[in-house]
DNA sequence: CTAGGGTTAG
């Protein structure tokens, strides 16, 4: 009776300090339940010392030789002891004297008496190769699996294979696994899925998607995710669209690929209809979710709506910061975005890193400010410890190189201590364009087809520099050396959001859209108009030698002069005309924003692919640097 | 226990 009593009591006491245990939500919390567990003489029971060594995994405050020190007092630890022990010491950096999880292995088969391995514990090593990206000791490992009854139908060890080989780069090994499985569930088919999805084979995972007999959250968002992270946002917002079709709920990291790829589009209706769902299911909340959002307003050319979604939220991380800044930096809103890094460095704990600093640096590159620039570039390493690296030097060479100083430019780009990439050269051939030095842009164009012999944006951009110094042999050569490569050109697009959601694309001298007539009408009357306000076409922003009156029809016919003309004609008064380009914008068809944007009283924002334009009363927020 | 997340220069 009273020995019931007793057990009773134990089991409860027990109970009462695992859920301590689990509750702690910091180091020292867990101390006070480890001291708990001495007072009543617990600190020998494996059930709550393995507990206890799980949640020290959760809070990430590793220390091992606590971990060690706690694993020692138990006289007689079972085996969920021992792999919690392994857990331990393969989530940790081991040192003394915590010991490497297959040595761990090898004192827990030695202590215990001979069971067949657990699978589990398996699972904890395999977990460790995985992690540690050790293929040698994690195919080795394999190899003992085979051997081991169970173990070809057991989940949770075929489960960490497939993603031991995912870790470490073998697609092909983890597909043999999968193939080879007899038993499969819903997380062997997805972590394939997102294997493919990872290396941007888009066909595999739809395959092995099409074929999976469970489909759940999951397993959706990862599609979701692939389509958005390999840059194909309509087929990311199609998938989010079916996922919801078929009933699936949606969490909070389901709506983040939508939320990307929105941000990919820049398209404000559908970017909408996403944030309307984000909060109705209360996820606005979420830091990601938020930063997301943030991102996405800045590249649909909301900028003060981003700025919005930034100050309402709660927490912000070094991604918020981040975004936050790049956005208002690619909107030319410099000040604003230095603003944001000085509340970020002085008023948070949030550290900034590689990506904050690339966002600084484009601001004051935006903005013409290289004295700032510099010092940011000088505080980065000898303030916040963070060393320079390629990305950052090109951010340099294009603030050098966009004031005007092409030649102190190249002197960086030859004497920086780290290896050039081709952000760097690329700096200097654009900095080239705006400035025309055709002997420094020879030198960058040189390296850059070197390092991406297929980027034709690099060929395109030289044989500019040498159409507008007027060296028509040099552009022909370039061509020549475009043909000889195979390259061909992507084709120039520009779309626009029409007032139902739909997105309007076009092309070049395009006359396929259904309202083609009324555009090529309504342009021509926009340029007559502009023409008697003094409007005189820029013919060196056509690259061919052609005759002039040729020149000013391929002008014309530039897409985003279509996409201007459709938004004039269609829409609401007073509304903004959004129009987003897949390469940068020329200079005659600026020209043409600035004056519409006054003659026709609109504001116009136009997205290319490095940064937004605004365009109101006449002028551009870009303030000539582009 | 094992699967899905946001920022990057020309």
């Amino acid at each position: 009776m009273s020995a019931t009593f007793r057990h009773c009591r134990h089991r409860e006491l027990e109970a009462l300090l695992f859920s301590a245990i689990s509750s702690a939500s910091s180091i020292s919390q867990l101390n006070q339940a480890h001291t708990l567990l001495y007072r009543l003489g617990l600190h020998q029971s494996s059930y709550l010392v393995a507990k206890l060594l799980r949640r020290l995994v959760d809070l990430r405050s590793l220390s091992n030789s606590y971990a060690f020190a706690v694993f020692s007092q138990v006289p007689a630890p079972n085996s969920f002891l021992w792999t919690a022990l392994i857990r331990t010491s393969a989530a940790a950096a081991f040192g003394p004297p915590c010991r490497h999880p297959l040595v761990l292995y090898s004192l827990m088969r030695r202590a215990l008496p001979p069971p067949p391995p657990l699978s589990f514990t398996f699972s904890a090593l395999l977990k460790f190769c995985s992690t540690s990206r050790s293929i040698a000791m994690g195919s080795q490992l394999h190899a003992q699996t085979i051997f081991i009854g169970g173990f070809n139908e057991d989940l949770f060890v075929q489960n960490t294979l497939i993603d031991l080989y995912v870790q470490c780069g073998q697609l092909d090994l983890a597909r043999k696994v999968f193939d080879e499985m007899l038993v499969r569930d819903i997380i062997s088919w997805t972590s394939l899925i997102v294997a493919y999805t990872r290396h941007g084979d888009m066909g595999s995972a739809e395959e092995l998607f099409g074929e999976s007999p469970v489909k759940d959250m999951v397993a959706w968002t990862a599609m979701v995710t692939g389509y958005s992270q390999n840059a194909r946002p309509n087929e990311a917002l199609a998938a989010f669209e079916r996922m919801r079709m078929a009933g699936v709920t949606i969490d909070e990291v389901s709506v983040v690929g939508a939320i990307s790829a929105c941000a990919q589009l820049g398209a404000v209706k559908r970017a909408e209809g996403v944030r309307q769902i984000a909060e109705e299911y209360g996820f606005g909340k979420n830091v990601v979710v938020g930063s997301a959002l943030v991102d996405m307003y800045a590249k649909c050319g909301l900028i003060d709506e981003a700025r919005r979604v930034f100050y309402a939220m709660d927490d912000r991380n070094v991604y918020t910061y981040s975004t936050m800044i790049t956005g208002l930096a690619s909107h030319g809103k410099a000040l604003d975005a230095i603003k944001v890094f000085d509340e970020m460095t002085m008023r948070t704990e949030v550290k900034p890193n590689r990506v904050t600093f690339i966002g600084v640096l484009t601001a004051c590159s935006h903005a013409g400010m290289v004295e700032a620039g510099r010092q940011y570039f000088t505080s980065m390493s000898e303030v916040y410890g963070i060393t320079p690296d390629a990305d950052h030097y090109a951010c340099m060479v294009d603030l050098l190189g966009r004031a005007g100083n092409a030649e102190e430019a190249l002197e960086l780009a030859r004497t920086m201590p780290v290896e050039p990439n081709g952000g760097v050269w690329g700096a200097l051939l654009g900095a080239c364009r705006i400035h025309g030095k055709p002997h420094i842009a020879k030198i960058a164009a040189e390296k850059l087809f070197e390092l991406e012999p297929d980027a034709i944006g690099n060929y395109v951009l030289l044989s500019n520099v040498y159409a507008s110094a007027g060296m028509w042999n040099e552009v022909s050569n370039v061509r020549k050396l475009m043909r000889g490569r195979g390259l061909r050109k992507n084709p120039a697009s520009s779309w626009m959001e029409a007032k139902d959601g739909v997105v309007h694309e076009f092309f070049a001298g395009d006359g396929s859209h259904p309202m083609s007539r009324e555009i090529k009408a309504a342009l021509e009357e926009l340029i007559d108009r502009l023409k008697c306000r003094g409007y005189t076409p820029i013919l060196s922003s056509i690259v061919y030698d052609v005759s002039e009156s040729e020149k000013r029809r391929l002008l014309n016919g530039h897409s985003e002069k279509l996409a201007l003309a459709f938004g004039l004609l269609t829409v609401d008064t007073g509304g903004t005309i959004r129009i987003v380009k897949n390469i940068r914008i020329c200079e005659d068809c600026h020209l043409v924003m600035c004056l519409a944007s006054s003659s026709e009283n609109r504001e116009i924002v136009v997205r290319d692919n490095m940064r937004f334009h605004h365009f109101k009363d006449g002028v551009c927020s870009c303030g000539g640097f582009w």
